[in-house]
DNA sequence: GTCTATAAATAGATAGAC
DNA sequence: GTCTATCTATTTATAGAC
């Protein structure tokens, strides 16, 4: 359906409809395979055009990681408030978000973070990454029991458990479970709630 | 170092060299930044000499990825036998050796299990992958408390904190906290181990 | 086994017309 | 704002000489 519908898109929007592809792109080839001449042909524009929109390659990618960001960080607010009233429970929820996310969009923290796009100093896009640092930070800070590590540690685990699960996915390592993507978000879930309790002074 | 000594090579080592070469390379700029054009003029040779040794790009990278499988492996076994007799510290020292492993080498479960390669059913890449998951298993089983997951599925969870641990330091998120190559795999060490004991039924 | 030369893709980016 | 045309660089891969 998007493909048609971005293709038919009337004028004065190929900027949001660059962002559009852009997510679809991601999805189908990541990082890797994503290029802004073939973002022109599949919106049947000139390979010129995008570059009347954005100055380079990474000023488009940067506006992607950016709404990305924002879209995940309300996401993941989302599966928190889904989650109930444990701490526990709503910190390791962020984890099948992203899964889910990653998933459906194609940008993560690889996007989101990534180091070639930190020399550009894009305002938006650091906000945005502030932002989900931030709602990460507090969501451990309340999960997290005394004695135990630092909540910054406690993120940096999950992040680097549910950014684990979503390679996995994405890399086909879980292909031969015929998992749906809500099977891998579920487990990613129940990791992350094993890793915070685990984490506890025995 | 290496570098010259590769260059300086003696005749009839191009093959090792190529090999020796793509991990320096891997190291650098991942999948990629992986090229054989580049591989060559590293080596001094022309573009067309790898070809004489490997059919295409991916035989090489299958060739590759085998080494890499065969190696990590044999360093698992060793930070298992320094981990001690306790069998959850002993799974959880193979998150530590991976992240210590894809920070050395620059090859990890994304080029050892590749997509893009597994349709060269190329038998000592496949032999070498059933061999470190066999490994996994047999230390997962080890570890999992009675009533906990299956074996298969904690082999999952340890790997995708392991993988996403060493994502989280190639890109740079962790470079803020100026930490050593030791000092992730720590960290992963610990994630891993808590994330096993946290599974047991409360 | 290695080289030179070359072909065919593909990507990023710009100039100038409309 | 978009197009056509073009430039430059890079990569994968092959043919044929030595």
């Amino acid at each position: 359906m998007t493909g048609d519908a971005i293709r038919r898109r009337s004028r004065g929007t190929l900027r949001s409809a660059l962002l559009a592809a852009s997510f679809e792109l991601l999805r189908e080839g990541g990082l890797a395979g994503f290029s802004v001449a073939e973002l022109a042909r599949r919106l049947d524009v000139s390979t010129a055009a995008p570059y009347r929109h954005f100055r380079d390659r990474d000023e488009l990618l940067a506006a992607v990681a950016a709404q990305a960001a924002a879209e995940l960080t309300a996401a993941m607010r989302d599966a928190v408030e889904a989650a109930g009233s444990d701490p526990v429970d709503r910190f390791a929820a962020t984890a099948g978000a992203y899964v889910r996310f990653v998933s459906a969009r194609g940008a993560g923290f690889d996007v989101i973070f990534a180091a070639e796009l930190r020399h550009l100093r894009n305002g938006a896009l650091a906000e945005a990454g502030r932002e989900l640092t931030s709602l990460l930070l507090d969501l451990a800070q309340r999960a997290r029991p005394a004695e135990s590590l630092e909540a910054l540690q406690l993120v940096e685990q999950v992040i680097a458990l549910a950014h684990g699960y979503a390679s996995l996915d994405t890399g086909g390592f879980l292909s031969s479970a015929r998992l749906t993507d809500d099977d891998v978000a579920a487990r990613a879930t129940r990791a992350a709630a094993a890793l915070v309790r685990g984490g506890q002074p025995a």
